[in-house]
DNA sequence: TGTACATCAGTGAACGCGCGTTCACTGATGTAC
DNA sequence: TGTACATCAGTGAACGCGCGTTCACTGATGTAC
């Protein structure tokens, strides 16, 4: 039950509970992660509309009322399921930029195919997070907040790779959409199929984000960068 | 009920329908088309979710059954909803096309905006379009050729800009879905509203896609168009 | 250390609901003669 | 033109289902004295 795949996030949720949380294990231990976890596997399995509040009970191994101590619905499960997503992406996308700290521009290489790689792994989890499962995001702040972040990361890059001569003639924040825009086409048209069934090796996904990127490198390129 | 909005598709549908059927009317008269727009309505009214096949009987003033005489399912009533919506999106996009026929590379700055409009002013006809609600789109032939002809329209397009000195260097299929992510990343991204709260008015639109358009259009441009 | 009490995580039964789909049917429409 | 028949679009009742949420409860855990 355990998903070890969403590393980026976990370690930090875990720490922040053991604070506010005596640290022993109540009845069920700790079924807030247990469920946390539970929706995960299902919404990867069964697809974000394969997930019932029931559903992710039973998986966990508790009466269907037993979520309400946790969360104040169905929605709101999602929600936090959503808000791990996207600290695990970020997570990927910063450790990315880290690996060339030095080489901005070479840095956005890596964050796009971080960003793809993420929606190709996890495709249900990436559609919680966009889709319409939770109605209205700016009702969950943390969640509003952790989905920011990615955008502003972008942001962050674009303003360490602006030429100092070309600065004032375009707002990072709008080369950051355009460059959002691009990775989160991709990635949604990869996860929607829309694509053909040309991308089942990792190298292929490679090659394709490769040459995406080449055309919003070179668009940044001569657009203030 | 008649849902004038999607005009780039309905013609040719009546047209169809008219040689392969009867013109009368039968029992309820055109309950085919009926249900379509019923369903139609739904889905802009209470997003994918809110449509259900009794929803839609019920609005068209029809048994919950009735549907089943002219659909094989609840699936398949969503996969037509999509399939018109690929129809009139690109009809639009090929309108936006002909209006800048000798200038190949003004004509993308259209097609931009249309796409991104379409999915403006349809944002829940683009989510079913899109979305998980059709679990398999290549169960639905139909559906899947016509979503293929807003990439082939793209496709074309760069076909058209490419210079002759230049061809041979890059496939037009790889620009193609570079610049397909791009349009289709900002549309989904303003229909989740992930963009903030200051897209109200149509000129707010209108520049936010401009912009993007400018740093595709230059990523294009100097990746051999 | 031991006891009485408060807390509150999890139970299990129940609620009302709307859903997708099926079925035998009926009655209006279309057609062959 | 009129009649007997075939077709088939739409009916309405019924099915079984899983859902989200509520409620009074119980019993393990934690705590004050």
């Amino acid at each position: 039950m355990d998903n070890d795949s969403v590393t980026g996030a976990r370690p930090r949720r875990k720490a922040r509970r053991r604070k506010t949380r005596k640290q022993g294990s109540y009845h069920h231990g700790n079924l807030h992660r247990a469920l946390l976890d539970a929706a995960l596997m299902l919404v990867e399995r069964e697809g974000p509309k394969g997930v019932s509040l029931r559903s992710v009970a039973r998986l966990t191994g508790v009466s269907p009322a037993a979520p309400y101590r946790h969360f104040p619905g169905k929605e709101g499960l999602l929600a936090s399921v959503a808000e791990e997503g996207f600290h695990a992406m970020t997570a990927t996308m910063e450790a990315a930029v880290e690996v060339n700290k030095e080489l901005p521009l070479a840095g956005f290489r890596s964050v796009t195919f971080a960003y793809v790689k993420f929606a190709a792994v996890h495709p249900s989890h990436f559609r919680v997070m966009f889709g319409p499962e939770i109605a209205d995001h700016s009702r969950y702040p943390k969640l509003k907040e952790s989905s920011e972040r990615s955008l502003a990361l972008l942001t962050g890059l674009i303003k360490r790779c602006q030429r100092p001569d070309l600065i004032g003639g375009v707002e990072p924040r709008e080369l950051a959409i355009a460059a959002w825009s691009t990775l989160h086409g991709l990635a949604t048209l990869m996860v929607d199929n829309q694509l053909g069934p040309k991308l089942t090796t990792d190298s292929e996904l490679q090659a394709l984000t490769d040459r995406v990127a080449d055309v919003l490198y070179r668009g940044l390129s001569y657009s203030g960068l």
